[in-house]
DNA sequence: TTGTAGGCGTTATCAT
DNA sequence: ATGATAACGCCTACAA
């Protein structure tokens, strides 16, 4: 069934059935009628691949996420939601492209065979061969998450950083000294994953600015990793009264290890960290944390794409969320013994 | 850039390109080379859209998932990756839709507009509209789950039904008499969710056939529904030494629900259950569980849409997939107190 | 071994 | 207000 069908049946040219249905020019009310009449009794819809040849566009958009052997994070699974969500409601179709390395066929097809009129780009490298392969192809593109070169770009990211800084900051407040982050993995790390660099550096700001005595350690997307990271984190740092993290799959692992270890959230222990709300309020007690606004990151990422679709030419435009921590039940003043302890140590640490 | 400039820089015909391209006819040596250098120098690549057009197909599958609304479960991501991963190993191209409901608009869109040579439907009910429609536009597809009149479609599910019954058996032959299965979610019931339905009659078979008393509850899919269903169900039902479940999400909760109560597994209360491999090793202690094979069904589930496309007028076929369940550390035989007193009542019970 | 030409189903520009 | 007709970029039967 095509549209020279329709035509011939309701007495018309194809062109008028076209007008019909796009509204493009005005078709006489007895022919519209006429025609879809004939459209509804054979149920008749355009083909999208002709439309797309004719219009030189796809209504389609392309979302480029990890490939599934790196189990997908929570967050991650939430932006993938919320992006076809939204996408659905601008009546766009989403190509899904599982590719993490440099050449991958599948992100290769996206970009150079135009089966999309635009990219949203997830789990973006501080160094990312995607974003330059996009650009130079001249596909419009949006990172959730960032490159080292963000002015180049347009995207969404969290404030990973002032975040962090943030918490540590809050820890420190509470008189707490010997603090750590469990950051994210150390594959991640070293291949220049943006969130953990700049929690990271979040991170060592607030340790200097506020003189304290801490440590990172990179943990695996998992609980069971993140209850070892605890553990080894207690041995071999005595004292340790308080960590953060961007870690939220950890984050069953590290409650697990410190009930473990017999510490009590939070008056012998602090918690604090950057998570979907779904695992701050599942931690017990519910932890203070900002809460990742994933939902609206993957449908802002997508209003993002379609004015860089409308606009091209347009500077980039970016947006750079910083959640408020929402101030829940994991963080307390540092216990009155360790507190001495720690200052006995401070003086001593970290010039 | 298009085939017609690369044969005009070649100095030869569009066609000549397009089979030195395909190898649908043989070219001479010298002209494929000097064609492929041609190509190699402007990068080109055949739009996607236009073959399509011209090919009648394109080289894309639509993957139906639930809408965001409901957040996805593990195993629903676990699912979706695999299919795509298995989908781009073929160099197909995925295309999501979000619907749950029976109108939606993304997914008439892709069973009407020619989008997709084929679909892989997720969360199937038994009473599913989707499938209906798809079998009426002629759309091929395969279910990962199947309807009731399951003779008709192509599908590939876990037979839920026997796998709970083995459970239960499993428990009954360890002396547990009072048992429950911690089912789905009540919503998912009530829409006739094939797996919820089934693992429930594989229950109930089990508990009359080996004369139990047993009780089954619904469940939401997450944690904190876990634990409150573990609590209301120690409270109502005293004697309680086991439970069976199909809810994966839940599993966290159970696990804390029974650590409040200072109920030690699998020394006083059995846990089994189906459930991908990772929730399982991440109980403690490891949880005896049917793994779901998530990964290979996704793969399994494209290779029989693959076939389907390729042969649509073949009777369906359908793989039912019964994994052994893994004996690990969460089933044990009834302690020795409550075996007394849950003989005692059995007699009474159940007829 | 290669070229010519028609067709895939739309949209959109000229005409009328 | 409506109809021809030429794109859109590719594939492929037919011809040479």
């Amino acid at each position: 069934m095509n549209i020279g069908e329709i035509a011939r049946r309701a007495g018309v040219s194809r062109s008028t059935v076209s007008y019909a249905l796009s509204g493009k020019r005005p078709v006489a009310d007895t022919t519209r009628r006429r025609i879809q009449q004939v459209i509804d009794e054979l149920d008749y819809r355009p083909n999208a691949t002709a439309r797309a040849l004719a219009e030189g566009r796809t209504r389609t958009i392309g979302l480029v996420i990890p490939p599934a052997g790196n189990r997908l994070t929570h967050m991650q699974l939430e932006f993938v939601a919320s992006v076809v969500d939204a996408a659905s409601r601008a009546d766009l179709d989403v190509l899904l492209s599982p590719s993490g390395g440099d050449h991958d066929r599948s992100f290769e097809r996206l970009v150079s065979e135009r089966r999309i009129d635009g990219v949203i780009l997830m789990e973006i490298r501080l160094e990312d061969a995607r974003a330059v392969r996009l650009q130079q192809a001249r596909v419009p593109f949006v990172g959730i998450g960032r490159t080292a070169r963000d002015r180049d770009m347009c995207w969404i990211d969290i404030d990973y950083a002032g975040l962090i800084h943030h918490s540590v900051c809050h820890l420190a407040d509470l008189g707490h000294h010997r603090v750590a982050l469990v950051n994210r993995s150390p594959e991640l790390i070293a291949a220049g994953y943006g969130p953990a660099h700049r929690a990271r550096q979040g991170f060592l700001n607030a340790v200097r600015e506020r003189g304290l005595d801490g440590v990172e350690v990179p943990c695996e997307d998992d609980a069971r990793s993140g209850q070892e990271c605890i553990e080894r984190l207690l041995r071999s740092h005595p004292g340790l009264t308080a960590v953060a993290t961007v870690n939220e799959a950890a984050l069953p692992g590290v409650q697990r290890a410190l009930a473990d270890a017999g510490l009590k959230v939070p008056r012998d222990f602090s918690v604090i960290g950057v998570a979907a709300r779904l695992w701050a309020e599942d931690f017990r007690p519910p932890l203070t944390a900002a809460d990742v606004p994933a939902q609206d990151m993957g449908a802002q990422a997508v209003s993002l794409l379609l004015e860089r679709i409308a606009a091209p030419g347009t500077p980039p435009r970016q947006i750079l969320l910083a959640p408020p921590i929402s101030l829940r039940s994991s963080t307390a003043a540092v216990p009155a013994g360790r507190l001495a302890r720690a200052d006995g140590r401070a003086a001593g640490d970290r010039g």
